[in-house]
DNA sequence: TGCTTCTGAGTCAAGTTGTCTCATAAGATG
DNA sequence: CATCTTATGAGACAACTTGACTCAGAAGCA
């Protein structure tokens, strides 16, 4: 964790975690074992043991390691920024590794408080941005919302989630248009 | 299998099912092991596996035995109808067990087909009930679409496992009301 | 009552998990 | 280049889990 400079360190720490994120891509979080991760990465099982004692650790650090997207950087206009958030959410949940990760985090209540923890602070982090960027296109009046504002998350990212992770089929950028649609009424930009 | 009537065979199968459904409730798929079961069921170990030799059918008649919530039996008016089918299907997956399947579900591409195969058929059983209530509804000219009506389940159902699962929140009829009108308008019943 | 069959307890080999030790080699330091 | 430092891989180890088996006894059935 201190930040060690030996070249060791962290080339086996790169290999591990690298080799971790590739099971639970492929075997899903059960997969990420201290046996397993040191045998795919070519590494002594003490060595895995030395960096994450716990196995918790080490499944929390490798899905730390797969990038979440978020809703970063409200820009106005808010309608065609959100629609590039929108895309670049459906076209990363299309990916094995981000799909791993989101079945992770939301599974099971008592699944250890650190998912939940995970969990309720990526949803806070996307409300949170969601929020700013609607409220501000509001007051801007560039939208005028038909739905309860706390509502807009789950109607704009609850079906790219699902189209995604249930139904496994591509999002069109149409539906990103409707979705958007949904939540009231825009405004032409000039 | 066999419908045996032997009481002590239902009585163990039940204990064993009931016990499984606990841990898969509390703990995840990955708890739902011979021992842990057991253990949990106050029967003996190789009870459990005389009954279900392989673990994956354990959880496979675990997870069966948790009724997930369809779209059943659209009935004409379509809108009230599917107004209740979305109402259930919310109080419903309010439900930790129901939580622990759906979780479960959509785990990992790779962990067993037999999960993969379960979630297809959940997913084609619902978009089937709901593409059908909708054409009619639409023949009918009860709904004129606004959007393409393959994308009406994640439309429609997408935010309500996001509401349920991701924000924990409960889904208000409001919001019940107000996805109905995004996927198109409705003509007022008589 | 006697016969059948399911059950729980227990044994066993094979594998996994977490911990520790130690010779070695890779990197830092002079 | 020589020497000290430290991370590493291999292996040993006890505790535990898994799956398969045996067997006396209890529960159900005739």
């Amino acid at each position: 964790m201190a930040d060690s400079t030996d070249p060791r360190i962290t080339r086996s720490r790169e290999a591990i975690l690298s080799a971790a994120r590739e099971l639970l891509r492929e075997d899903g979080p059960a997969a990420v074992t201290h046996q397993n991760v040191a045998k795919r990465a070519g590494v002594g099982r003490a060595t895995v043991y030395r960096h994450w004692p716990q196995p918790r650790m080490l499944l929390d650090d490798t899905m730390a390691g797969v990038r979440m997207p978020f809703f970063r950087d409200p820009v106005p206009p808010v309608r065609p920024w959100l629609a590039r958030q929108m895309r670049t959410l459906a076209d990363e949940l299309a990916l094995p590794e981000v799909q791993a990760v989101t079945a992770a985090l939301f599974h099971g209540p008592s699944d250890e408080p650190d998912a939940t923890v995970r969990r309720e602070q990526l949803i806070a982090t996307i409300s949170g941005q969601l929020g700013t960027a609607l409220d501000s296109a509001t007051r801007t009046g560039e939208l005028q919302p038909s739905a309860d504002l706390p509502d807009a998350p789950a109607i704009i990212i609850g079906p790219l989630v699902f189209r995604s992770m249930f139904e496994r089929r591509p999002v069109t950028d149409a539906m990103i248009d409707h979705l958007l649609d949904a939540i009231g009424t825009w405004t032409i930009e000039r």
